[in-house]
RNA sequence: GGCCCCGUGGUGUAGUUGGUUAACACACCCGCCUGUCACGUGGGAGAUCGCGGGUUCGAGUCCCGUCGGGGCCGCCA
């Protein structure tokens, strides 16, 4: 006897039919005669009535939750007034005509029943750790499951749309050397070559170049990743990338293949239209609206340069600041705000990096605040504020000034429940190059050292390094940086020089990736690409509190696994093989 | 490396200014009940309050340490 259909597809039209299920015990309701069985598998719940004279009656007298049941029984209308809405299969039932308990079942350690009824799921309130620890119970959730299923609707749909674009989907090595992304390397020891170590790909950057230089042309791979830093809600040390790179192409190819793929992955994921293109922000113009190069832009409250507010002001601490080279920043809340409030946005403004969080209200009876003795009522209203509001003035460098208060404005957005709704896909484009790196007082890749710059500013690699743009870019969506990418140095000469800028001596480079700059001397072509951080998506489409929500089975905040309970010590033996030696 | 929050039956919570039988809901077990679908109903079992130490006549409650979980900064695209 072999299931004929799933639980939850069965329908009005499979009234009649006999039918065998097989799935979990959802809940069980036992009227003293009549037994009730809500049977669950995938697709989603059936109710099998058993009746007291049935051959299933002992069986399932004896079933309790999450036992695995095998059932046959016939499909039947149930009356008008017993119909269940809630169900999707609650205009019919399944009479039992046997009932065969494949497996007991140990009560689980949290509730899984409820979010198959349509309810409040209360597993969404217990602690993720116990979650984690029974995750194939976890997993049984209808949230989970469908989170699951999302995902792979979105790989096949970047696979059917990839391919279609003539992609060749390539996989590369796990076991590898060091990829200069910057992050700290998972290490795996060699046992064959004593003291020697592979490294886990922190990205498959290099191999991809590669594959452009043999002439693939087109490449993907939903590739895993491993990063040994610390853990936050959007990130993991092993996660998933779509990865893709493209010869004989510039940043507009990119750009516009991948609003079409993110596109397709929504409609047939989702079923949501987007609008295309998607907006290009440069970065510097980021910066100066939103404070981020990942902006937010479903709601407004946009940063303003308020210098010229301050330059004549008789408030030195931000006077200074403007003399010594740095700016001011403002930001009006549309709102007269709290003491309480204004000190948990200065604590925001100082926890990213500025000094404090300087403000004015302004009124019908004029200003108020401990700047409102040193502003014109006039200036601030030419500055563009209105009664009601509340100005926030933050004076630093112009990176730290503009995102903390870009900060400021997510907290503020938060605080005044502003709304925000809908997919805001846009591209950041214009990156500087190279960012200056105070603590070891040199220049340093943002993206990374295989980054091309702009043709036109290669001069000012020599003259004045921070003014270079790259041609790089992310994809951000709702304020969460999605992807990232850039056209790469294809050209031995440029590469060397950039190795130069970045004061790192040839013999290191040659040391770290010669191998790869080999390569670009047997004809690479011009070429470029994107990564897209696949878990960060899948959160967001899915409306996750965190990546781990998308990813089957995920790591705590400090690197655990409480299923597995990895990481574990290994034998003595293990370790002699790989000639490893643990210091205390 | 740093800052902050949390830790009470299986689960989620409550627990006065420290006061002795640690409460509630759900789940679980047993009985009754033939149309329930969060079934109903009666009964029952189950936590020494993450762990260790301290203060006190007395600690779930206060203090210190530690472990675990979470958010963030650093770090990391």
């Amino acid at each position: 006897m072999k299931r004929t259909h799933y639980c939850g597809s069965l329908r009005k039209e499979n009234t009649g039919q006999k039918v065998v299920l097989e799935g979990w015990v959802n809940r069980r309701r036992d009227l003293g005669g009549l037994i009730f069985i809500d049977l669950r598998d995938r697709e989603g719940l059936v109710q099998v009535v058993v009746d007291p004279d049935s051959p299933a009656y002992a069986a399932a007298d004896a079933a309790r939750g999450e036992y695995v049941l095998r059932v046959s029984g016939i499909v039947r209308e149930r009356p008008a007034e017993q119909i269940n809405e809630q169900l999707a299969s609650g205009e019919i039932e399944v009479v039992a005509e046997s009932l065969e308990i494949l497996n007991e079942a140990e009560t689980p350690p949290f509730a899984i029943d409820a979010s198959w009824r349509g309810e409040e799921d209360p597993a969404e309130r217990v602690s993720e750790d116990l979650r984690l620890k029974y995750r194939y119970l976890d997993l049984r959730r209808r949230g989970m499951l469908d989170r699951l299923r999302l995902r792979h609707r979105v790989i096949k749909a970047i696979w059917d749309f990839l391919h279609a674009e003539g992609f060749i989907q390539v996989e590369t090595p796990f076991l590898t050397r060091s990829t200069p992304e910057g992050a700290r390397d998972f290490l795996v020891p060699s046992r064959l070559e004593p003291g020697k170590f592979y490294a886990l790909p922190q990205s498959p950057q290099l191999f991809k170049q590669m594959l452009m230089v043999a002439g693939v042309d087109r490449y993907f791979q939903i590739a895993r990743c491993f990063r040994d830093e610390d853990l936050r809600a959007d990130r993991q040390p092993d996660f998933t990338q779509l990865d893709m790179e493209m010869s004989f192409v510039d940043q507009e190819d990119i750009w516009e293949l991948n609003e079409r793929l993110v596109a397709h992955v929504f409609k047939e994921a989702l079923g949501v239209e987007l609008p295309l293109p998607f907006p290009r922000l440069p970065y510097s113009e980021a910066m100066e609206r939103y404070g981020a190069d990942k902006p937010d832009t479903r709601f407004g409250l946009e940063l303003r340069p308020a210098d010229e507010l301050f330059a004549s002001s008789g408030f030195n601490a931000f006077k200074s600041v403007l003399e010594s080279g740095g700016v001011v920043r403002g930001l009006l809340a549309p709102a007269s705000l709290s003491r309480k409030q204004l000190a948990a946005l200065e604590e925001t403004a100082k926890r990213h990096g500025a000094k404090g969080l300087a403000w004015v209200k302004i009124g019908p009876d004029g200003l108020s605040g401990p700047l409102a003795k040193f502003l014109e009522e006039a200036a601030l209203r030419g500055w563009g504020a209105v009664d009601g509001q509340t100005a926030l003035f933050v004076a630093d460098r112009w990176n730290v000034a503009l995102e903390a208060l870009g900060q400021v404005r997510l907290a503020l957005a938060d605080m005044l429940n502003v709304e925000r709704s809908g997919w805001n896909f846009l591209w950041v484009v214009d990156f500087p190059l190279l960012e200056w790196d105070s603590d070891q007082e040199l220049w340093t890749y943002m993206h990374h050292p295989f980054t091309s710059p702009y043709e036109e500013d290669i001069p000012l690699l020599d003259s004045d390094p921070g003014k270079v743009r790259a041609r790089a870019y992310d994809l951000v969506l709702n304020g969460s940086e999605v992807g990232g990418g850039s056209i790469r140095i294809h050209r031995i000469e440029l590469q060397k020089k950039m190795f130069q800028v970045l004061g790192i001596p040839a013999e290191e480079a040659e040391e770290k990736f010669g191998f790869f700059l080999e390569a670009l001397r047997y004809g690479a072509p011009p070429h470029g690409g994107i990564a897209w951080g696949l878990d960060r998506f899948l959160a967001l489409m899915s409306d996750a509190g965190s990546i781990r929500d998308v990813i089957p089975f995920p790591k705590t905040q400090s690197g655990r696994d409480p299923l597995t309970n990895a990481p574990a010590p290994v034998s003595e033996e293990q370790l002699a093989e790989l000639h490893l030696k643990i210091v205390e």
